[in-house]
DNA sequence: GCGACAG
DNA sequence: ATCTTGTCGC
């Protein structure tokens, strides 16, 4: 079993989508730095149970260099810790589209995406399926806890470890973005360490609570879904152009 | 049985 | 996530 066939064949079952988790949580890689020329990030919006899935791709500088819009339907609901198989398909779909539009290599790039990353109960949230889905290096961010203990931090731009609830491994960090905001928590999703996923997050904050990619990401999918509404969007083939 | 629980 | 206007505060 690899993960194209979960892609190809989606589990039905929560216990088959459990084991999924399990045997994917096996792959994940916790080595790697954050050295990537290019990020990305991804979100998604709904209608209903269309799926609008955004990619936004930035250069270290935060700039925008190119964006990626991916719209299908999911059949499965929103349930805590299986998130990835209501929304990883179209997020993976939109990330390969963006990779294509604007070129990239996947060896240079770092996604972000909107949901935990190894801070999951099997380890294995939607960053991490993301990363592992396309091979590429992952972070996941989400703007609450799914799992994992940590201290409050109290000072703006303070990091707490998150600590896996059983094995008592830091697998990622609450962070106090902005002085009076909840936190928000970092977790590696593939091909990157708790320490480096943390980097990343840091090196692409400018300011508001989330990091630019992912805050270009949400605007993008809330953009993408006023276009599904007004009808000026429909759903994407697999491949098709602009 | 009760509470927790990404988006 | 989504439904929704104004409003209090840095």
């Amino acid at each position: 079993m690899n993960i194209e066939d979960v892609l190809r064949n989606p589990p039905k079952t929560l216990e088959e989508m459990r084991k999924v988790q399990l045997e994917l949580a096996r792959l994940v890689s916790l080595k790697g730095d954050f050295e990537a020329e290019y990020v990305l990030g991804v979100d998604q919006a709904f209608v209903g149970d269309t799926v609008v899935s955004a990619c936004v791709v930035l250069d270290r500088g935060m700039s925008v260099v190119d964006r990626a819009l991916y719209v299908e339907r999911t059949e499965v609901p929103y349930i805590p810790t299986y998130l990835m198989f209501r929304e990883g398909s179209s997020a993976v779909n939109a990330v390969r589209k963006a990779l294509e539009k604007a070129d990239l290599r996947k060896k240079d790039i770092c996604v972000i995406v909107d949901g935990s990353g190894i801070a999951h109960p099997r380890r294995c949230g939607l960053a991490t399926f993301v990363g592992l889905a396309l091979k590429v290096q992952s972070v996941g961010v989400t703007k609450s806890r799914l799992y994992g203990y940590y201290r409050e931090p109290e000072n703006t731009m303070e990091t707490t470890p998150l600590v896996d609830e059983v094995s008592g491994d830091v697998i990622g960090y609450a962070v106090k973005t902005c002085s009076r905001c909840r936190p928000i928590f970092v977790s590696p999703g593939h091909m990157i360490s708790p320490g480096e996923a943390l980097k990343a997050v840091l090196k692409t904050l400018r300011g508001y609570k989330l990091p630019e990619p992912i805050r270009m990401a949400h605007i993008l999918a809330s953009e993408g879904k006023k276009w599904v509404k007004s009808g000026k969007l429909a759903l994407s083939d697999f491949f098709e152009k602009d």
